[in-house]
RNA sequence: GCGCCCAUAGCUCAACCGGAUAGAGCGACAGCCUUCUAAGCUGUAGGUUACAGGUUCGAUUCCUGUUGGGCGUACCA
């Protein structure tokens, strides 16, 4: 039983016989709890158009609404014409009973169930280590599959692989040319070659299997060795951050099937690609015409390489085929606009695109000792994934690039997650999870007999702290709805914060072990389980670990 | 120039399809450990929600314009 859903039930038929066409009613918790534990406008929103006074319609549905029920007390008129309704004590038993009894699966929804997701992330060539910069990226994806698996989908988590391509050729050509220096130390560098430290790492590797026989060799073992070298290392990086992704599909496929071909083929019969210069280009102009300064774009280069754009879109036809009832992409601020033209593309040869959805992320910006740290992949000041994570541990690392919301930027202080750790946020969450863990190991010395199987009477618990504790875990599955349907973790976070402030007031304010109220103790006990069900399950979400000690 | 995103407390950020007195953390100040974890709790200070208009019962939220910042604007991905 859902408490927003009996009101609904209620509130709706009401409406309707009032006059009210299509009643879309919208229940709120009120930010006051002066103003009860549910609130709707309904009355403000509707009272205009039936020419009624927003108060006096308000007292109307009250009325017909045969107050107080099982679960609420009353409803009260408020403010312009709030309708506040009061929930009865009952209504939070049961649900305290509800969390006890689900545990784990407290808060997962059946809203998505029987449908499937598919969500692409990361997806980075393998031409170095995963770096800070994709950092946003990986935890917001590995956050967002797992709100979508709460919210009942089947998740599959895929990973874009391309080992070809111009960026591809570069790494060869730097692993040749360190490799190179080894014998001939004047060898060039190529101008705009991958300086980091760990193509020294391939050429080891090489230079101790081969000496110096590939001196004379040509691009493609380097090119292999390096692309194997990169792909362990951000398949390492991914694994120690707690993701794995089923499906690595590899961009070299969509032409060994023929299907870029095939595509390319289908924009020339729709009209809607060209030949100039040497190109072949696709008319986005035509199909992004809502955009006036859109202009064509090459598919094809004149060198007759496709260019990035033709086997994304084959790729998405590819995912759109697969039958997926939600197709998601994540990508960083600097790739805002190509996706729309990928989608137009799609359009244009009458694929459905509505159930792709695009997540972009703004770029984060890093600052250690108060000071911008300018990243560049080119000079190597790039700081690598694994090294953030030796620093600050996995769940730091998790938590800060999740916790605001993907589409500002997000100013990330290596120093001070670092150095202040003890006044982390994350740590406050996770110390309100050790604490009551602690609390029920010295419950079981104290009571014996105390165990999970233990019941409880829950009406001991009225105090406005304990009240208040229920409900605010209560609403945790709306929390996991509402972060799912707009993709957005961090309101898991700002939620679980609200969890662990009334916990700590709670442990402070109310004895919870007292050997002389063994009934009292045991429902206060009770509680903290409850509080710990849902702490660990929002972790879970985000993707942190509840720790049991700290 | 054009497109997308952003602007909220000293700093970093929240604010539930537009709702009631705009909230947290850090920093500052003042208190609380002979009792279950003080990585905690309580209190104080701090705001013209960048600016100017508009829409309406009601705007941080929607619209227009201005200013300031990020990212794009490739035959790179």
């Amino acid at each position: 039983m859902d408490i927003k859903e009996h009101i609904e039930s209620k509130l709706k038929p009401i409406l309707t016989s009032l006059g009210v066409e299509e009643p879309h009613v919208i229940l709120e918790r009120p930010k006051d709890n002066a103003h009860g534990d549910l609130s709707s406008n309904a009355a403000m929103m509707f009272a205009k158009k039936l020419k009624s006074n927003p108060k006096e319609f308000a007292q109307l549905v009250i009325d017909k609404m045969n107050l107080p029920d099982e679960f609420i007390l009353k409803a009260e008129i408020a403010g312009a014409g709030f309708i506040n309704f009061y929930v009865s004590e009952n209504y939070y038993l049961s649900k305290l009973e509800e969390i006890l009894k689900q545990a784990s699966d407290f808060g997962k929804l059946d809203t998505n169930k029987g449908k499937t997701a598919d969500l692409e992330w990361v997806s980075a060539n393998p031409t170095g280590p995963l770096h800070t910069g994709h950092g946003r990226q990986i935890a917001l994806g590995k956050a967002i599959a797992n709100l979508l698996e709460w919210s009942g989908y089947k998740v599959t988590r895929e990973y874009y692989y391309n080992n070809a391509g111009m960026q591809m050729e570069k790494l060869a050509k730097s692993v040749y040319a360190r490799y190179r220096q080894l014998y001939e130390p004047d060898y060039p560098f190529p101008e705009d070659g991958y300086v980091g430290d760990y193509v020294m790492e391939v050429v080891r590797i090489l230079d101790e299997e081969y000496g110096d026989k590939l001196v004379d060799s040509s691009d493609d073992i380097f090119k292999t060795a390096g692309e194997n070298w990169c792909f362990k290392s951000i398949k390492h990086t991914l694994a120690r951050m707690g993701i794995s992704h089923e499906i690595f599909f590899n961009e070299s496929s969509l032409y060994e099937s023929g299907e870029i071909k095939k595509t390319l083929d289908a924009f020339k019969k729709a009209g809607l690609s060209y030949e100039k210069d040497g190109a072949v280009w696709l008319k986005t102009s035509e199909l992004l015409k809502d955009k006036k300064d859109a202009v064509d774009k090459v598919i094809v280069k004149s060198t007759g390489e496709p260019t990035y754009r033709l086997p994304d879109m084959v790729y998405h036809i590819d995912k759109i085929k697969r039958g997926y009832d939600l197709i998601i992409d994540i990508f960083g601020a600097d790739h805002g606009d190509t996706y729309k033209e990928v989608l137009a593309g799609l359009q244009g040869l009458g694929y459905d695109s509505s159930k792709i959805k695009v997540i972009i992320h703004q770029m984060v910006t890093f600052v250690q000792d108060g000071k911008p740290v300018k990243m560049s992949k080119r000079s190597d000041n790039v700081v690598y994934m694994d090294d953030l994570l030796d620093e600050l541990g996995e769940d730091v690392t998790q938590f800060f690039y999740v916790m605001r919301s993907a589409n500002t930027h997000l100013e990330f202080d290596i120093s001070l997650a670092k150095e202040q750790s003890d006044k982390n946020p994350v740590f406050y969450l996770q110390y309100a999870h050790a604490r009551i863990c602690s609390i029920l190991r010295n419950a079981k010395e104290v009571f014996p007999d105390f165990n999970d199987e233990s019941t409880a009477s829950y009406t001991l618990l009225s105090s406005p702290d304990e009240l208040n504790m229920m409900k605010i875990l209560s609403v945790f599955p709306d929390i996991v709805a509402s972060s799912a349907a707009t993709y957005e973790p961090h309101k898991v976070i700002t939620y679980l914060n609200e969890v662990a402030e009334n916990y700590h007031r709670f442990y402070h304010n109310n004895r919870v072990i007292n050997k002389d109220a063994k009934e009292v103790s045991f429902a206060r006990l009770k509680l903290c389980e409850a509080a710990k069900i849902v702490l660990k399950n929002g972790f879970d979400i985000i993707g942190i670990s509840a720790p049991e000690k700290m």
